[in-house]
DNA sequence: ATACGCTCCGTACCATGGTACGGAGTCAAG
DNA sequence: CTTGACTCCGTACCATGGTACGGAGCGTAT
């Protein structure tokens, strides 16, 4: 547990100039240099690995810095006021998202049936 | 049913510069100069109002020029096919977000436990 | 007829989340 | 002791989805 920029970046499945953009970014620390370079540990790993998931949970990388400082920090009474305006967005979101899922089941079933002429995209989302 | 851009973008309660935006990336039309002015009618709300809910569905705008085209066109087999697609792609994004939800309502939970210290934000996410 | 509000159009600028480039340094193997 | 593979760093560039700016024209009310 102890590597350079190359591997730690590897590790993550991102690329370097990625991690050193979300360096610049204030999301992950710059270790000090030592021995001609910075190295990288376990504990980088699992803060990038926690970038990746929430990213894909819909937080911004700001909103991401926030959590990473939260984490570090006692204030539970902030971190979850963040985490349920983030459920309620994201509660939010599914339902749309849902709804749209909706929309191209209905639009897949009429499209099917055989019949001749234009599928009715914009009929399918109720329009 | 005859409006100018501004009277159109506001329907549709967008900004006019999206308009315009939207038909230099050939989302909408741009109806011909008639008495000095470009009209906008019904099927030109009904197609910003497609843009709208398409992009909440998480298409992009380039898919979703492709749909407008689509929607027009006989094509069954290839509006299907994008739609098959986006499906797929659509229930993958609801499992991710559904996972995220979930990490956050952890979260939530732990970080109510009265204890002190932080709240482990990294950890509800299994890492 | 002149001002007000809108339209038209090109172009520039913005934030987000990266990705690439190029010079300089370091380290290990041949 | 040179070559290759990597690092470091600044800066530039990219796509997406807009937003703003500024000059010119046009329609209506005063």
């Amino acid at each position: 547990m102890d590597m350079t920029i190359g591997k730690f970046a590897a590790t993550g499945k991102v690329g370097v100039e990625t991690i050193r953009f979300y360096q610049r970014k204030g999301l992950l620390r710059t270790p000090k240099r030592l021995e001609g370079g910075r190295r990288y540990g376990s504990e980088d790993v699992r803060r990038l690995l926690f970038i990746k998931q929430a990213q894909s949970a819909g937080f911004t990388l700001e909103e991401i810095r926030e959590l990473l400082h939260l984490d570090a920090s006692d204030d539970r009474e902030r971190a979850r006021e963040a985490a349920r305006a983030r459920l309620a967005a994201l509660n939010e979101r599914i339902a749309e998202l849902n709804k749209a899922r909706e929309a191209l089941e209905r639009l897949i079933g009429e499209c099917a049936s055989g019949k001749k002429g234009p599928c009715p995209i914009l009929a399918s989302f109720g329009l």
